[in-house]
RNA sequence: AGGACUAUAGCCAAGCGGUAAGGCAAUUGGCUCUGAACCAAUCAAUCGAGAGUUCGAAUCUCUCUAGUCCCGCCA
């Protein structure tokens, strides 16, 4: 069954459309700026793009908004495709805006000829002052009424390099009274001298986001055109550019609230800062929340996308708890992963009723939940080890695993009694003795006695030794703030680096392999680092609380 | 002379005039060869506040309060 949103207020709203014959069909827009990496926030925005159109049989363009040339790099554009069809989507186009700028400049030549834009003269700073505050309207420019073949004249030689950058830009005339910021005169088209990965140094002038974007989207047929609530204020202006430039398209623009979770850095600036300072390893480091690193985390995009889906998309921007994601990450790697044992901080047993030298082969569940996985062999002998912290020498009350005289079951193998424990001379443990009961077998239907606790365990001579990495998402105390002292606040235990044990058939595991390790939680094979032939499991998420102790 | 938007449990939310869905989290039991999973039970007598309309209001109206966004030649 093929996941998708259920019905929210966009997905009413394109119906509304259709019914009422406003469009005939969807298409939709992905429209990032290559100027960073995608992140979970972006999700959302993907998600809905695509899944909108998908629902009424339409069509999703992927459209790099690429503008702005002193922000853009193109090493962004490769990472944006590959995570967006890492996420198993497929754009049916790929445009950029720059592709436009011909169209969009002759559209503003329409907008002056009307009387509907101007050149100013004023410096950033004049045009900053002047445009009024909050409560009080701007004040017009002194060039606001060029006649219109010198506006014509003017703009033309900008486009042909005459003047210095910053020295002039078109603006739309509008009203500088508008109680809407956007509406007073916005600048529609700066000069700047950077050269663009696209277009070269053809163009010395570049449109503004509020000029493109609406046009863009009217040029490419764009029936709804999805985006972030802070755009709401910008809707008037996106409308009248439609009308006033006379496009033959009017799209409609739809707003939706961003998707956030707790705690976790999201903002470009705060993403770069941390892989430039080297906090972490890279874009793709497990403990972010960019795509690539949830993917190298172990998080699969079907899991992703369900999280997504059933996170209702509303008119606010939603603060996720973690572990809302992690609940679909579990859900998702239940019946999919395969459990084995695994030992991460070792501790070794010897049961010293069990003969020395022998070796027998138990049989081991791959997944109880799906029968259908099968069972896999699994060495016991005289040496194992288990979990340190499955050993208490003095138990505190309701502790059901091993101590000294108590039994348990070996999963999967068989009940010992701890006999002894063995300490060196600083009074450290170094071993456990222990008897077992041959009777007690796994698989052998014996109900003579009953433990309380199970516990898992590795054998000591045929085992993979490995790397363990426990991750934890890179948290800060607080919401994200603008201001860096952030980073004095972030979790510092993000990540534990262990060295453990786990069962010999692991042996030809490839990258982006997933395991449960039982009590452990959910891991995947590193498919970075391999660190002197040892396997490399980063922990994608724990198991939900284990010991109410 | 400010404007736009939002407000339903710890978190995300459905609901659109007929008497408060669901998910996450939590709590309590049960079960268990993973203290997981699973199963059962519990979890909104101010739906931001107040007033009004109505036989009936979370839903409509008004006022208020709180939060978010808007004063880039960023997107």
């Amino acid at each position: 069954m093929v996941k998708t949103y259920s019905s929210n207020f966009i997905s009413t709203t394109i119906e509304n459309h259709l019914k009422e014959g406003k469009y005939k069909e969807v298409i939709t827009r992905f429209p990032p700026e290559p100027n960073g990496y995608l992140h979970i926030g972006h999700i959302r925005a993907i998600t809905l793009d695509f899944e909108m159109a998908k629902l009424f049989n339409g069509k999703t363009n992927l459209r790099f908004d690429d503008t702005n040339p002193t922000k853009e790099d193109i090493e962004f554009v490769n990472s944006i495709k590959e995570d967006i069809n890492w996420l198993g989507y497929k754009w049916d186009n790929l445009f950029w805006a720059s592709n436009y700028f011909d169209e969009l400049y002759n559209r503003a030549i329409i907008l002056i000829k009307k009387g509907l834009a101007y050149v100013d003269d004023q410096s950033a700073e004049e045009i900053s002052r002047t445009r009024g505050t909050l409560t009080e309207p701007g004040i017009e420019s002194p060039f606001r009424n060029r006649s219109i073949e010198e506006n014509l004249s003017l703009f033309e030689r900008m486009k042909n390099k005459e003047f210095p950058e910053g020295s002039k830009v078109l603006r739309a005339k509008i009203d500088m009274a508008s109680p809407n910021m956007n509406m007073r005169d916005p600048v529609i088209y700066r000069i700047t001298y950077t050269s663009h990965h696209n277009t070269g140094d053809k163009w010395c002038i570049y449109p503004m986001y509020d000029f493109a974007h609406p046009l863009s989207d009217a040029i490419e047929g764009i029936t709804h055109s999805l985006c972030s609530l802070e755009f709401e204020d910008h809707r008037p202006l996106y409308d009248w550019f439609v009308r006033e430039c006379e496009m033959e398209n009017t799209p409609t623009q739809i707003e939706f609230g961003k998707l956030y979770l707790s705690n976790t850095i999201i903002s470009k600036r705060n993403l770069r800062k941390l892989v430039e300072e080297k906090y972490v390893d890279g874009w793709d480091d497990p403990r972010l929340a960019t795509i690539r690193g949830l993917r190298r985390r172990g998080y699969s995009p079907e899991a992703l996308k369900e999280f997504v889906f059933d996170t209702s998309v509303s008119k606010t921007n939603a603060v996720v708890d973690y572990q809302q994601l992690e609940h679909y990450i579990r859900e998702d790697l239940k019946l999919s992963a395969p459990r084995t044992m695994a030992v991460l901080r070792p501790l070794k047993v010897i049961i010293t009723n069990y003969p020395e030298g022998q070796v027998e082969y138990l049989d081991e569940p791959i997944n109880k939940e799906v029968p259908e996985m099968g069972m896999r062999k699994i060495p016991f002998s005289r040496e194992i080890y288990i979990e340190q912290d499955d050993f208490m020498e003095v138990p505190i009350p309701k502790y059901y695993r091993l101590y000294p005289g108590n039994e348990v079951r070996l999963a999967n193998a068989y009940f010992i009694k701890c006999t002894d424990v063995i300490k060196d001379e600083k009074g450290n443990i170094t071993e456990i003795h222990a008897t077992y009961d041959p009777e007690t077998k796994s698989g052998s239907g014996f109900t003579g006695r009953k433990v309380k606790g199970t516990i898992h365990w590795v054998d000591a001579k045929h085992n993979i030794p490995c790397e363990i990495r426990l991750y934890d998402h890179l948290t800060i105390e607080n919401e994200e703030t603008k201001d860096l002292p952030v980073f004095e606040k972030l979790n510092p235990n993000s990540l534990e680096i262990l060295n453990g044990y786990v069962e010999t058939d692991l042996k030809d595991v490839k990258p982006y392999d997933k395991f449960q390790f039982n009590r452990h939680g959910y891991f995947v094979v590193d498919p970075k680092d391999t660190k002197d032939n040892k396997i490399v499991f980063n922990r994608i998420v724990s198991l939900k609380s284990s010991f109410k102790i």
